[in-house]
Parts: C-alpha cells; sequence; structure tokens
DNA sequence: GGGCCTTTCAAACGTATGTTTGAAACAGAC
DNA sequence: GTCTGTTTCAAACATACGTTTGAAAGGCCC
C-alpha cells in the first residue's frame, strides 16, 4: 500500500485535473494538493511533469489498446476472410471503450476528453510518446476502416477518419456538461452509452456520404436537398 | 498610423501565436517580440491579457457574424416560405467562413483554428465574452438547423449537433498539423476550401442518418451491414 | 538495537510569467 | 518655443511555475 498508494493518488488527481483544464493549465502544485502528497513526489515518482502526462496516458491506454487487440482478433475471427463492415468495427471500438473496468463514474469521460486534449493541445512530446506506444492498434484500426471503405479514395478517408475523431472525442470529452444541459432543458436523461449509440450510426452515415462537392455549389439558386 | 499601428501589429502577432500554441502557451513577450513593440504595449492598449484575446476574436468575429447574417437573410429570402434545406444552411455558414475577407493567406486556417481553441481550451472568460457578444448568430443557426431537420427528434437532432461542431471544432482546430501529415504520407496539398468541402457532406449525411440504434447489437454474430 | 534503502517533507532555487511604474520621446495646438 | 495629451521604453514588481536539495521519517532484514 505505501509506494503505490501515492502514485496512484498522484494519477488519479492528475488525470482529473488534466482533463478539466489541459496540460499546461494544470499545475504540479494543484495536482500534489488535491492527491494530498507533497510537491516533491512528482519529481521523485514520475521525473517529471512530462513524464506524469505519459503515466496517465499508459494507465488507461495500455489495457485498453489490450481490449482493443482482443475485440479485433474476435472480429475478425467471426468474419473468416471477409473484411468486417463499418458498423462491425466501429462498435469493435466503441464496445472495447465503454466496456473497459472504470475506475470510476466519470472514467469514459476523462478518458475521452483524454485523447481529444492529445490531440488538440500542441505538446510535441505527447504526440511523439503515443505514436512510439501505441502505433499498432491504431493502424490496425486504420487498417480495418480501410478494408470498410474500399469504395473512398484514401485523401477523402484521411479527412473523414478526422471527422469521426473529432465527433467523438469533443462529444464524448463534453458529455458531462453536454448531459447536464441537456437535463435542464428538455429533462432527459442520457448514459454514456446512449450517446455512444446515438454516435455510432452518425459517424457511419457521415463516412459513407456519397457526394464530396469538391467545389463549393453556387450560392444563387441551387439547392442540394 | 502612429496609434492603430502598434494595436494592429500587436493583434496580428497574437492570432498568429494564440493559433499556433494556443493562449496559455502563448506569452506576451512572445506577441510583443514577433509584432517588435514595447512589452509594456499589450497592458497599456488593451489593459490585460484576456482582453487582448478577446480583441483577437472580436476583430473576426464581428465582420464575421455580419456577414452571416446577411448570408442568413439572404437564404431565406430566397425560399420565401419555406425553410432552408440541410445543405443550403450549412454552405451559408461555409461560404460565408470562406469568403471573408482575409488579411493574408493563413487567414481562414488561423480563423477556424481560433474557433477550434476557443471551445477546446477551458477559458472561462473566453467562452463567457463569446457567448455574451455573439449569442444571436449562433441562435439563428440554430433555428435553421432545427427547420431544416424536422424528422428528428429534439433528443436526437440536439446530440447530433453536438457531433458536427465536434467535427467541426476538432479538425478546424487541429487543421495545420492534419494537412502537414497528409503532405508526408501521401504528398498531398489540401486548402481549407477543400476540407470544407469535405467536412460539410460528411456532417449532413451524418445529420441525416436514418437509424438511432438505442441498444447497441449484441456483439456475436449480427451484422449490421 | 543498528544499518540500509525507500519514501516523505519543508524549503529553497532559478526561471518565466502578467502587470506596473516613472521617465523619456513624440505629437499637435497655440 | 512651450505646453498638453498620448504613446513608447527599460526596468522593476510580485507571483507562479517546474525542479532540486538535504534532512527527517519510515519500513525491513539481520
Amino acid at each position: 500500500m505505501a509506494q503505490s498508494d501515492t502514485v496512484d493518488r498522484i494519477l488519479d488527481a492528475a488525470e482529473e485535473l488534466f482533463a478539466e483544464r489541459g496540460f499546461s493549465e494544470t499545475s504540479l502544485r494543484m495536482i500534489t494538493s488535491k492527491a494530498k502528497v507533497n510537491l516533491a513526489a512528482v519529481n521523485y515518482h514520475f521525473g517529471s511533469k512530462n513524464a506524469l502526462i505519459h503515466a496517465v496516458f499508459a494507465r488507461f491506454l495500455t489495457p485498453f489498446s489490450a481490449t482493443l487487440e482482443k475485440a479485433f482478433d474476435d472480429l475478425e475471427a467471426r468474419c473468416d476472410g471477409t473484411p468486417p463492415t463499418l458498423n462491425q468495427t466501429l462498435w469493435a471500438l466503441t464496445e472495447s471503450a465503454v466496456r473497459m473496468p472504470q475506475r470510476n463514474e466519470k472514467g469514459i469521460s476523462i478518458f475521452m476528453r483524454l485523447l481529444g486534449l492529445a490531440y488538440t493541445q500542441s505538446q510535441g512530446h505527447l504526440r511523439k510518446f503515443l505514436e512510439q506506444e501505441y502505433s499498432e492498434p491504431f493502424s490496425r484500426f486504420m487498417r480495418l476502416l480501410k478494408e470498410a471503405t474500399p469504395q473512398l479514395s484514401s485523401v477523402d478517408r484521411y479527412w473523414r477518419i478526422q471527422f469521426m475523431l473529432g465527433a467523438t472525442a469533443f462529444t464524448m470529452s463534453s458529455s458531462d456538461a453536454l448531459r447536464d444541459i441537456l437535463q435542464n432543458k428538455l429533462g432527459v436523461e442520457t448514459s454514456v452509452q446512449e450517446i455512444a449509440a446515438r454516435l455510432v450510426p452518425f459517424l457511419a452515415a457521415g463516412m459513407q456520404a456519397q457526394d464530396t462537392m469538391l467545389i463549393p455549389p453556387p450560392s444563387t439558386k441551387v439547392s442540394v436537398a
């Protein structure tokens, strides 16, 4: 208990604060005082703030990527030979995320928000770390997407994947706030699973959209209903 | 020339640096040295760093929201009575953004990136400022979306709007990085206009997706091709 | 108990930040 | 030229940051 208690408390506090406020906006002093540990503990156990950021990501990304690999294995086994469909691939990913053992009820949205921040905040060291450590499941997901959308050009597919990533990371990362707004405005409760259930069809439809208009339509009279 | 020269140089430098690095990661010293003005000039002319951030947004958001209002006016006039379609509404927004008079060739992507950052980086003061100053065109856009998708339930529409926002904000906020990756991987150049031209069909298709699966499909054998 | 390694702690270090200051430079009006 | 209001400038201010230090405390084997 002694050794890892401090480490885990730091990781818990850092994870939550990073997700709430971003990396540069979260100081070690905020983290250590939330974790109720000494300021020097972060540098003692992790070495630096950047290394702490990496550790926060590694703690959920390592088991997640294992789960995901297994889900992809199962999926490909079930399809023996023929490539999985887009919906199947997206659901495999979604289920792996949702079914992950969570440390607390906010687990999933923190997880998503951190991924979004990793992409958005231009922290060079983080991007390098993630690319080095988790390139394999990422490439595999990309390959599955490619096989599930052979009709798309590489460029179209690339951008549509970015759009999917954005819709997902953004929505999941702010899902607490969004759920609250919805609760207040329409009086509806929404679980993360339900958001995912709404998101996947949206993504699949967007991914399979027919027309990529490379020239904006004239602003005058044409309606593209 | 004397007075506003310094002000504009500060705004130009700040705009570019904010878009490149984010708000907290950009110091006043970086801005003033890039603008070749004295450090104290920012506080003299704007009052504070936060006020400078607001000024950067106001400089492009005020003319943009005027352009947008006009575009919506035109659109509604052309449709006399019947509500504009989803595609028309999205294109009105996109065109207003793309056709805005730019200060330089990077104008549009800086503009987009800043909007993405505004949503992403949790700068409370910025969100408050934007809500106070630009709530009208935003509400109008929401109203048009509602009229263009009468088939959706309020809840579905709400979430799908969030998905659209996410895809847009996320893509735009990292669009430079994404363009670079694409350039290196596939050797393809991409303009902001082209990204927008790819994004709109994606969004429209997602928005109009038929099925909202409220229960995730069983992980065993069903394929939802 | 004494020795040894790990962990905690309060304090300090050096650096960077946003902001303020007071004097200097400049402008235009009379 | 001199006065007045505005703008620039170098310097300093107070504060916050990530990191380091050296001593104290704790656990564990013999």
